[in-house]
DNA sequence: CTGAAAGCGCTAACAC
DNA sequence: GTGTTAGCGCTTTCAG
């Protein structure tokens, strides 16, 4: 017969220690009214049988679990995962634990399980760290969204009655094509992101207004949408550069379609930043070693989790101790523009000049 | 005065129904003895008032979280997140939650608390995701390892009494260098990973091994270690062909690293096959679209994990209905080798001949 | 300062 | 088929 390791809880203990469940309870609770005696005596016997208190009993009788519920989708992608390590490590600053759940698809809708299989494991909020992309978002209206635990999102339209965080990519987007424009591109076509994706219209759209502000045309041959991944950039720069020849610079809407267009600018032999100039966003840390080295938008996924992690918890405290609630709030976190070889035009000029 | 949210739990919904709590806890569980109509009022009464079981009473009374625990580091890495996503695959599928926990560093060793966090929560399993690096292992002789619980490896040292999944980096290291020198070339260099780490052990040994029974000499200035990054490649590349001007192939431990040796070599006026042949290892999806695109080692962490998940699901079960305990082994999948333009100088040979 | 009783939400074991 | 009793491991009253 194997012997099947029975782990010591609190009665044990106190038995041991001859004393009151409840005393060992104040003991592991830090609680001041034990006398350093028997305090110590507890402790030792804790210490001797190996004794860890059951979180699961806690959270039962306390209703406090120390968990939060995240839901992510595309793991596999830099955003994502960058934006989990941010959550990950806020969260254990803060003493709680994560429950994860991976969506298979972004646009994934069959949301109710999900929500209840987290409150079932009663945690204590749900982060919904899944980009707004399609109609992925309609749930939000549902009854069952009126749910008794805090929600925060990541990366979506800003609304008046949730609380969320994202990097302001409309800002993002301006900085790049202005650059270009400084640098004295001229005709400056755009690859998007899929334009299902609130982050890649957000993009677009900042394409558009610093054009059109600057007095250019905006034609819709002078855009091509791709899907985020390099194959796609492939295949959208080329189609790109058969309907706008005229084209001098893009601006794409990702490091990985950049890569590409860097790939298909050199076999056609077109130097980059002379004849073509590029920019991209996100700052993958490989832009920097593109050839030639990539400007691009920097944006922190990173630092965006923390923010909202931090902006949970103030929710869920808010709660607990009855104080005024925490109105949801919208909080954009502004990327900044990295300049490298890619765009560096007046330099060369410049150089050449000066030569 | 604020009215708190009270979820309805198994005495509400029994005394609407008018029978026990026990009667309740048979429909939801889905037993067979309760009559239809006991049954039928049952789940309309749970349907009404929005009764959900709760996980954790569950997993306190029958000693089963359904719950396993996640140890991982550099989740802002491709590999680390792609396993994370396929260990998430893998329990979602089985009907197990996940409970994460992202260690700040690759060699941490502060272990303990991060067993007692998940034990409190009753975990029914540990999943130890995090490579071996350096003395990151050296806890396992420690005696709070005898855990109450299994643990399963990912990505280490083969040893008899643990079970662990991993690629085989050795055979993908004798993949590459193999390609290389049926592609002819001759003096055929390394840009190692920190060798703290045991895959990047393995991918050098594995150099090393085919160069020699190949009757080829190794020498220290053939190779250089870097520490995954591209920014430790570009620095690498550099030391390499200085100390090995003779070199005319060489095979980096990962894609990133690599990357670094096309833009150095880009930039230095060298061709690339024909002039230096180059073999990365991991196959990011960017790979194909590097200037040239890289011949590279394919492994599959998304697949690993899975694996790794199933067979801890197999331990479990193993011990929950006391069969026979499942034997700890160690699993090592087949990386393969994708051939790209880095290293394609037959064809160019012969095309050149042909032309 | 300490302990006894009650109960968080659920299920196993047994009775009827 | 269905209900009763006991208890998972802990904390919260409330006595003393």
């Amino acid at each position: 017969m194997r012997q099947k390791t029975v782990r010591a809880n609190i009665k044990d203990v106190a038995s041991v220690a001859g004393v009151s469940t409840q005393t060992v309870s104040r003991v592991i609770n830090e609680r001041p009214d034990v006398s350093p005696e028997t305090r110590k005596r507890v402790k030792e016997v804790i210490e001797k049988v190996g004794y860890r208190p059951s979180a699961l009993a806690r959270s039962l009788i306390s209703q406090r679990s120390y968990t939060l519920g995240v839901v992510i989708a595309g793991l596999k992608y830099i955003g994502p995962s960058s934006a989990l390590s941010g959550i990950a490590s806020a969260a254990e600053e803060a003493g709680y634990a994560l429950l994860l759940k991976e969506l298979p698809r972004f646009d994934t809708d069959d949301i109710e399980p999900i929500f209840q299989a987290f409150l079932s494991r009663h945690v204590d909020g749900i982060i919904w760290a899944v980009s707004e992309v399609g109609e992925n978002r309609k749930w939000m209206n549902n009854s069952f969204t009126n749910l008794e635990v805090p929600l925060v999102y990541l990366t979506m339209e800003p609304r008046e009655d949730v609380t969320m965080v994202s990097v302001n990519n409309y800002l993002g987007g301006r900085l790049a094509v202005s650059h270009l424009l400084d640098q004295g591109y001229k005709n400056i076509g755009h690859i998007a992101g899929p334009l299902e994706w609130w982050e890649a219209r957000q993009r677009m759209k900042a394409w558009k207004d610093v054009l059109t502000e600057a007095g250019h045309e905006i034609h819709d041959k002078h855009w091509v949408a791709g899907n985020w991944s390099s194959a796609s950039g492939a295949v959208a720069v080329e189609k790109l550069m058969n309907q706008y020849p005229e084209m001098d610079s893009v601006f794409v809407a990702n490091d990985q379609m950049a890569l590409s267009v860097l790939h298909a600018l050199n076999q056609k032999g077109l130097r980059v930043p002379e004849d073509v100039g590029v920019v991209g966003f996100d700052n993958i840390p490989e832009s920097a070693f593109f050839w030639p080295s990539l400007t691009t938008v920097q944006q922190d996924q990173y630092r965006v989790a923390k923010v909202a992690v931090e902006e949970m918890i103030k929710v869920i405290e808010a709660v607990r101790n009855d104080l005024e609630p925490v109105q949801p709030r919208s909080i954009l976190l502004e990327p900044t523009l990295v300049v490298r070889r890619s765009t560096a035009r007046l330099e060369i000029i410049k150089n050449k000049g000066g030569g």
